[in-house]
DNA sequence: AACTCAATTATTTTCGAAACTTTGTGCTTC
DNA sequence: GAAGCACAAAGTTTCGAAAATAATTGAGTT
């Protein structure tokens, strides 16, 4: 599922980048999640095949896969739209995602050797040397506390063997970055918070204790969940 | 997911089928479905498109959604292979659709109205005239009991109100259905064990008793999928 | 025989022109 | 002025040729 697009740099040209197509899918939903295109927004071939340089179908072929993963809609000879956000529909994709993700937890516990304990050490850590820094440098590279901040949940359940399981946990949590979106001007005493209980869920899982990194896992969800909640509610 | 076609004009020459895109991806998750296409058999697009009629563009727009939807696999450069079916794959399928479904029908039965009820006893009679039919006559319409069975399950859980609980429910439902294929051929009375299920399970629904529902829809699914286990295991 | 590596064949992937649908606009009629 | 109709404009969907990539074959070498 993670293509990762490493920097076309100016070297020889060496051929490092991803095919276009799930290049321009993993940019397409980047921009969604990112708001770059706002809910509901039509997206025009037209525009897009400008916007990505690549050509309509493969465009077409991407926004379909964006489809079945519930971020655009489309409606046969209307063309596509990016999925509507509503509070329920958060509300929903939390509870859905705890679910998910507590139990997949609890199986990785279960499951889990050497190897897996020692990469959430090393995954944490790397969240840690952003989430330590002044605020104003920590707001700067927001975008890379995103990719840590997946990484590192992901790290806690790689050992589970459910393969849907960790599919739908996924699913669920690319969603959840679309509604994180709006949190993200949040305080720096939230971000001191966040900090905190990231370290003790990672306490929690190295000490095989399942049900306390359960139950962490769900406070720290439902928390952010609750207070992008509040702001989606003051917008609209 | 269902892209009903409604005629777009009055007109003599009337288009009653769907747009080639989404007939094709039916046509094609049918055929997976009813292993026409075996489990890691490549799809090649020379075939293909012979095959169903359709230009490359189609054809592989719609395989990358099924691919989504976990039906087919595919790896860069290489194509489009159907995907693998295992023993533990079948169990964490049945495990997960057990936990929607009761989860759903829950939901449905505090959220239920009229027509939600009277939905379920309509298309429970439609279920019960081909499973009352003779075994012989009720094996050749096998694809229809398959559609009306998928209905009255789907008529249970219709007035839960979390879409993307629904959605993912008929993605373990669709999955299920390519296990449900190797017991075709099931004995009549586990037929006639089915058949009082069914009757069991739509008259706790519609006395509101969600407990017995749930307990009662585990064990239908987790007999079926358990027969499928055995003669699954006895093959591979 | 086992191992290159270059040429050839098979297959996938991309692209945009052409066909088709929907939406918008202006004219006609009642 | 509203409703209907015809035509133009805007947009989407389909298709297959062409480019790019992977697999295969086979001659030459160790």
């Amino acid at each position: 599922m993670q293509i990762r697009t490493l920097p076309a740099n100016g070297r020889a040209a060496t051929r490092v980048e991803a095919t276009t197509g799930s290049n321009v899918l993993t940019r397409l939903r980047s921009d969604i999640v990112n708001s770059e295109f706002k809910p509901s927004a039509r997206l025009k071939f037209a525009d897009m095949t400008k916007r990505y340089d690549v050509g309509i179908g493969t465009l077409r072929e991407a926004l379909s896969q964006l489809a079945s993963e519930g971020f655009v809609t489309v409606e046969a000879g209307k063309g596509f739209k990016v999925a509507p956000v509503s509070a329920e529909e958060l509300v929903e994709i939390t509870d859905l995602f705890i679910g998910f993700e507590t139990r997949a937890i609890r199986e990785a516990i279960a499951a889990g050797d050497d190897d897996w304990e020692a990469n959430i050490v090393a995954v944490h850590h790397r969240l840690r040397l952003i989430e330590g820094l002044p605020w104003s440098e920590r707001m700067e590279r927001h975008t890379e506390w995103v990719q840590r901040h997946r990484e590192f949940h992901e790290a806690l359940v790689a050992a589970c063997q459910g393969r849907w399981l960790l599919r739908m946990r996924t699913m669920m949590f690319d969603q959840l970055d679309r509604y994180r979106f709006v949190t993200k001007n949040a305080s720096e005493s939230q971000g001191r918070k966040k900090f905190d209980e990231h370290r003790e869920i990672m306490q929690a899982t190295v000490a095989r204790d399942g049900d306390s990194a359960a139950a962490m896992i769900e406070r720290h969800i439902r928390d952010t969940s609750d207070r992008a909640l509040k702001i989606l509610g003051q917008q609209g």
